[in-house]
DNA sequence: CCAATTCTTGACTAAAATAGTCAGGAATAA
DNA sequence: TTATTCCTGACTATTTTAGTCAAGAATTGG
């Protein structure tokens, strides 16, 4: 899992899509004025979140792209994952060089955590993004949360 | 909050050094042989590293690198950020050109999100990486846990 | 049918970040 | 006093990111 600026850009575009597509699809051209994000770029994103499945897309005047889904069904784990095609972390496999070599170890302690930003991504939702906060934060704090997360996850 | 490989490359060196390094200093030289990471490239994660009072340095033979403090107070997201100069999310800042757009609104969202990443590595020891897990993953499934993040976060 | 719109694709380029190299110097332990 | 190790800065190669350009296919509205 990475979370670079062209994550950044898909979830974006996505959330813009998400937002303001109704009835009518939304044009890249609208999403580029929008979001502020060059039209060739979009293009080449888009091509990916198509591929993937995330969005539908319908040519000619009035055209544009639609989710495929529904905001509650397309998460943002997706949609880094058809952008960022993922690099493998390990740089011992293939080669047969690495026997209980402490290399392995920290990768594979890297992997899991890598691995719990993904499930978490994973739940998160467009919608989720969209509605599921009240500005300010509500009404526990961020360290308190935190702690609960913790907990959760049986680290600590 | 990025999560690039050189965060991964500075988490896992600090990890070698919380696993390796007991009375005396490690070597750059040492961590660069286990982690397969160039001791150049290594050097230039360690100043930052030193900057920010993560580790302390030791000159001459027998000298190295120290965790600054116990493994138990180093997290995770200090050592990513200490390495990743973060940038600024929004394109609207400094320029008055955004008042109530769409832009500002997803960046915002995305800054939302990347806060609760961040949040979670902030509470995610050296210590919690190396000792706070069963191998294979405990009793729980990582779904049911996962939505009890979401609880947690208020979301959905 | 025609023309404007919009997606679709591929090749190309510029700029930035990543990863690594090299060389010289300072501190220090043995 | 020498080998070791950190420390620093300049430099380079590679990859990724972001953007440009151009041609073409589908489709709607007039």
């Amino acid at each position: 899992m990475k979370l670079t600026t062209r994550g950044r850009y898909a979830v974006t575009a996505m959330l813009d899509l998400a937002i303001n597509g109704g009835k009518r699809p939304v044009s890249l051209a609208d999403i580029s004025g929008r979001q502020e994000i060059s039209l060739s770029y979009l293009e080449q994103l888009f091509a990916k979140l198509r591929r993937e499945q995330l969005v539908t897309s319908a040519r000619g005047p009035g055209g544009g792209y639609r989710l495929a889904r529904s905001g509650e069904e397309i998460f943002v784990a997706e949609i880094i994952d058809a952008v960022d095609e993922s690099v493998d972390v390990t740089n011992c496999q293939g080669k047969g060089n690495c026997h209980q070599g402490e290399t392995c170890l920290t990768h594979h302690l890297w992997e899991d955590l890598s691995g719990q930003i993904h499930d978490f991504l994973s739940q998160i939702s467009l919608c989720d993004l969209m509605e599921g906060r009240g500005q300010g934060g509500g009404h526990r704090g961020a360290q308190q949360q935190s702690d609960d997360i913790l907990q959760t996850l049986s680290l600590r």
